[in-house]
DNA sequence: AGCACGCCGACT
DNA sequence: GTCGGCGTGCTC
């Protein structure tokens, strides 16, 4: 009888394709498992989902599987099913999820190799070929290229076309090998048992707390907690869960932004618990990421510690999952394929009984809600500490440091006391433009103004990264054009300069690299710099030496955003800056803003996370947004608006046949109409319930070719 | 994703 | 009249 695999290829189509097992690997396919398949002319990793003895519906002509890759699956039955429900609730494909959980180097596909054949060489001589025949003979003249190699450097339209009809004539010869990677025997690290700091102090408050997810831990089936708090308090609770998992004999998955893996981290959990921890994060290298993988699979680690991409560890037996700095938008993965990490937890802990506990100062008012509503919410807010803070009403200054800041920072810097500046923009400019005729440079590829970097003395995109030099006349009229308009960190660093000239004042931004943020910080941390002003890159930070003087400009540029969550994007950045206050009834926070009146600003002033969450939470209900609703962003991107334009609505027009539930704004062009030389047109959808959007979105995935990008909004 | 098929504009 | 552009559909 014949054996038939249901096999998952990381392709933009969730969708699985029948092989057969030949008879000599039978008793080798199990789910779980990847294999090499044939698939049209290439040969592709596929991922067993399933095998069964009936084939599917007779008339397609099967395939068989070529190799089957593993003796042991990959995959456990509870990470397949885990990883399918996610790629459905984020409308992402599966195979390109299960292909993500893997080490690239797991991954073998066909290359097609090209070489000139005898026939080839002469064809060359003789026959009359077109100029590109004659350009692809004679670049394979020298020696055999891969198919990718060529299609790079010879840049030749329809080369794949030419090609066929050269091979098919005898001229060129096409050979597809598998390109396997040397699989080097791992060699196993065993650990020394370091000392271990496995006793550490908690306030009454906190004990309790962790008692009271231990017993959740002790059940052994999923339970959800949501800490409210701040992150010291956190993480004493945090290592007081670990340790009680590790008791039960359960692992742990930790998970924090990428942000906030580092050194420092690393090393308190290895004081803490030795080698049994492993640390999967992005700027890991390809090899190191693989070791911790294998390790980890191995089950040589009992806690997991990473930055998104960590969620797909492959452990099974979890007891605990952690999500620090929950309201962190970089767990979720916009590009393809697209997943929120933050679910996804919950996903994974509620298919293995695990305790899933998230963490947060000021959470995404949705997980409040939702916290609070379902009893899971846990506060570890203590006595509320009243900040000093002032509010400078921007629209009466002139200048962007207004004299009374001016006199707050003298203060600080008399007395040696160091100074954070936030400010969310970047370069030294949004725009400049021509006093004369008012034209402005504009990006050629987006629809958007060139930022001016004063630095590097060019206008840059923010969204391609195209970058020219700044133009000292304007191009349009040829006067000189020197007017700036809306001032970014540069401009305050510059100001501050001119103002404290004996003072020493950096910026910290993303144009910065790696290495020269990390020179920053520390130079910062050292007590080497007096004035620090940055953009989010700076309030997102963990390990910043609290200020006696922290100044936030002009919180108000998030609330221009267009995006529903905007205020609480503004809030957060604000607390999240004062919370770099230092102790002691001395320090201060300034705020300089065009708004002082709005809640957002005005509360966290105040440090009221409570009020906040009422009144925005009030918002939502008037507006119908989420928590009240479940939206759905769909971005359509292409080269030609109008094809774009015909399929957003043929799109939209099928959204209202299918369902009549969902409410659909749009579609319209996007925030910003064009990115790298491609239209963006969106289509916004909201229901009462995700189930709603889904029955709706199902079918319509697959089809409406162009391309999509799905956000998902809860 | 890659690739083949099929229908409308600028040219040997 | 063809060549070739990309819009559409399929791959087990």
């Amino acid at each position: 009888m014949t054996l038939y695999a249901e096999v998952i290829l990381s392709l933009p189509v969730s969708q699985a394709f029948t092989y057969i097992v030949p008879e000599s690997f039978i008793d080798r396919a199990q789910a779980g498992s990847r294999v090499l398949v044939p698939f049209s002319q290439r040969m592709l990793t596929g991922f067993i989902i399933g095998l069964r003895k009936r084939g599917p519906t007779p008339g397609i002509p099967l395939k068989e599987i070529a190799e089957i890759l593993d003796d042991e699956p990959v995959f456990t039955s509870s990470f397949l099913s885990f990883s399918r429900r996610l790629s459905d609730y984020f409308y992402s494909s599966w195979g390109e999820l299960l292909q993500a959980s893997l080490p690239p180097s797991f991954i073998l596909k066909s290359q097609t190799r090209l070489s000139l054949t005898e026939k080839g060489t002469a064809a060359l001589e003789d026959i009359t070929l077109s100029e590109k025949e004659r350009k692809i003979l004679s670049f394979l003249q020298k020696r055999g290229y891969s198919l990718l190699f060529l299609k790079r450097r010879l840049q030749v339209k329809g080369l794949s076309a030419l090609l066929s009809r050269l091979e098919k004539n005898g001229l060129v010869d096409t050979r597809r090998d598998i390109k396997r990677t040397k699989k080097k025997r791992t060699p196993l690290v065993t650990g020394s048992q370091a000392q271990l700091e496995l006793d550490f102090s908690l306030d009454t408050l906190s004990r309790q707390t962790a008692d009271r997810i231990s017993t959740s831990i002790q059940g052994r089936s999923f339970a959800p907690f949501f800490l409210h708090g701040p992150a010291d308090k956190r993480e004493s609770v945090y290592f007081q869960l670990i340790k009680k998992s590790l008791e039960m004999r359960k692992k742990v998955l930790f998970l924090l932004p990428e942000i906030g893996v580092t050194q420092a981290l690393r090393e308190k959990f290895e004081k803490r618990l030795g080698e049994r921890a492993a640390m999967l994060h992005s700027r890991l290298s390809e090899r190191k990421r693989e070791l911790e993988w294998l390790r980890i699979k191995e089950g040589e680690a009992d806690v997991v510690v990473g930055s998104r991409s960590a969620l797909f560890a492959p452990l099974d037996d979890l007891g605990l999952v952690i999500v620090d700095e929950e309201q962190d938008e970089s767990y979720y993965q916009q590009e393809s394929p697209s997943y929120d990490a933050r679910k996804g937890a919950w996903l994974r802990a509620k298919g293995l009984g695990a305790t899933l506990v998230y963490g947060s100062a000021f959470p995404r008012v949705s997980a409040f809600f939702r916290a609070r509503k379902r009893g899971y919410l846990v506060s570890l807010e203590g006595e509320k500490e009243r900040k000093k803070v002032e509010i400078i009403d921007s629209r009466r200054e002139r200048r962007g440091i207004s004299r009374r800041l001016a006199v707050r920072i003298s203060e600080r810097l008399k007395n040696k006391e160091s100074v954070l500046v936030f400010l969310n923009r970047r370069g030294y400019a949004s725009y400049i433009y021509c006093p004369e005729c008012n034209s402005v440079p504009r990006c050629t590829r987006c629809d958007i103004a060139l930022a001016f970097h004063k630095r590097d003395k060019s206008l840059v995109c923010h969204y391609c990264d195209y970058s020219i030099p700044v133009a000292v006349y304007c191009p349009d009229c040829g006067s000189r054009m020197t007017r700036s308009r809306a001032l970014g960190v540069e401009a305050v660093e510059e100001e501050l300069r001119e103002i404290f000239p004996q003072s020493r004042v950096k910026s910290l931004a993303t144009d910065l690299s790696r290495d020269e943020q990390e020179n920053v910080l520390g130079c910062y941390n050292r007590g080497n710099i007096d004035i620090l002003v940055g953009t989010q890159l700076l309030a997102r930070q963990t390990d910043l030496r609290p200020a006696s003087l922290v100044v936030i400009l002009f919180p108000e540029i998030i609330l221009t955003l267009p995006d529903y969550r905007a205020s609480e994007r503004t809030f957060r950045v604000v607390s999240r800056m004062m919370s770099f206050l230092g102790p002691g009834p001395d320090a201060e926070a300034v705020i300089q803003t065009a708004l002082p009146g709005h809640f957002s600003i005005r509360l966290a002033a105040s440090s009221d996370y409570r009020s906040f969450f009422r009144e925005e939470l009030n918002f939502r209900r008037l507006l119908n947004y989420p928590p009240f609703s479940r939206l759905v962003e769909i971005l359509f991107q292409g080269e030609n608006l109008r094809n774009l334009a015909r399929q957003s609505r043929r799109f939209m027009e099928r959204v209202k046949r299918g369902s009549a539930d969902v409410e659909i704004l749009g579609p319209g062009l996007a925030p910003v109409a064009k990115v790298r030389g491609r239209a963006r047109v969106q289509v916004i959808l909201k229901a009462s319930r995700k189930e709603i959007l889904d029955n709706a979105l199902r079918d319509l995935m697959r089809t409406a070719g162009t391309k999509k990008t799905v956000l998902v909004y809860d």
